[in-house]
DNA sequence: TGCGCTAATGCAAATATTTTGCGTTAAGGC
DNA sequence: GCCTTAACGCAAAATATTTGCATTAGCGCA
């Protein structure tokens, strides 16, 4: 959306309708089962007609992974710890403990179920490729030796992933051998 | 299901239905865009009445999730080549040219979108462990060296997986890449 | 500040879907 | 062959989705 449409700007009433909308989904993903969260109901919680959803978002997956995109958002940069393995290994360790959870793993399905914006997924990933780039760039300004981001993507982020959707979600122990076999290498 | 009830046995009411459904979803999944894809019109091609796909399966995404996981399950044993690495590194390219691909893509997101059956993501990760302990049978009993199952999800499987659903489809020799990961270990 | 323009929303009717109660049927056990 | 039971079809009811039209809120501009 170009920031000439009327609604995109802070505060228009595209940008509060949209801020109801989400604080409505959360709101019901956070009490009821699953059950209850359909368009009607995040609708008039929302103070808000069905139709408004409809034509915003298409329908509910949409919806649902429009507001996961934005939950799955980190809060900051990684912690420092002094050193990069350590930043790496601790950010690894809270990203495994997130996505493990039943909200993570709701929020990685949402994204992915969406049918229509399939570039949420992307999206997301990118994501977690700006925090592994920030532990990168502290490296490489301390001198420190630091793997390329696609590789951590291979070796640590990517069996916490699968593993938290597909297997079961991985112990902590087990983060902590993703990220020596990291440093095993060559 | 017990195998006591009516239905389940092969070549009764139920199992002819659930054919027919099977291959109602596939037919419309071949043809159209996925728009058309719903509970009414499996049940027209399948001729059937939406309430039994409704009864049998509860939701689209459920039956859907069916559907998927007998798609997913791989024809035969992995080819063999005359080593284990051989082996795993061609069951590897083949694997992820399969999840790489648009179907295979859909037929994941599929596994993972049926929030009723909540054990399917599991059984086709053991489709896929259920591979590699073969070709790691194989290897035992020609006294070839062969990592743990775990190690190859986490380092070949799981990249192929997250790359193929997060990010871009990992090429051939970025799969090949991995198998040799694997290798160097130790 | 006030005026006009546009996109977004509300409302309500139309359409499509999902759910449910009840009678019927088919398959297996005896 | 009869009995039992789970699955199915049918149709009505409930719910969700789509759509046309009127209204409104916000923005640019004078």
């Amino acid at each position: 959306m170009s920031s000439s449409q009327a609604g995109s700007r802070p505060g228009g009433r595209s940008a509060r309708v949209q801020a109801a909308v989400h604080a409505a989904v959360k709101s019901l993903q956070a009490e009821a089962g699953r059950g209850e969260l359909t368009v009607p109901a995040v609708a008039e919680r929302a103070k808000v007609t069905p139709s408004t959803i409809y034509r915003r978002w298409g329908d509910l997956a949409s919806l649902l992974a429009d507001v996961a995109v934005e939950r799955i958002r980190p809060d900051g940069p990684p912690a420092e710890t002094g050193s990069a393995k350590g930043d790496l290994s601790a950010w690894a360790e809270q990203y495994a403990e997130e996505m493990s959870s039943s909200v993570g793993q709701e929020l990685m399905r949402d994204i992915l179920a969406a049918r229509s914006q399939a570039d949420n997924p992307a999206r997301c990933c990118n994501l977690v490729r700006a925090q592994i780039d920030i532990i990168g760039e502290r490296a490489k300004a301390c001198n420190e030796v630091f793997p390329d981001t696609e590789t951590v993507l291979d070796v640590v982020v990517a069996p916490i992933v699968y593993r938290s959707l597909f297997v079961d979600p991985p112990s902590a122990e087990h983060v902590q051998a993703l990220v020596e076999r990291l440093w095993a290498e060559r």
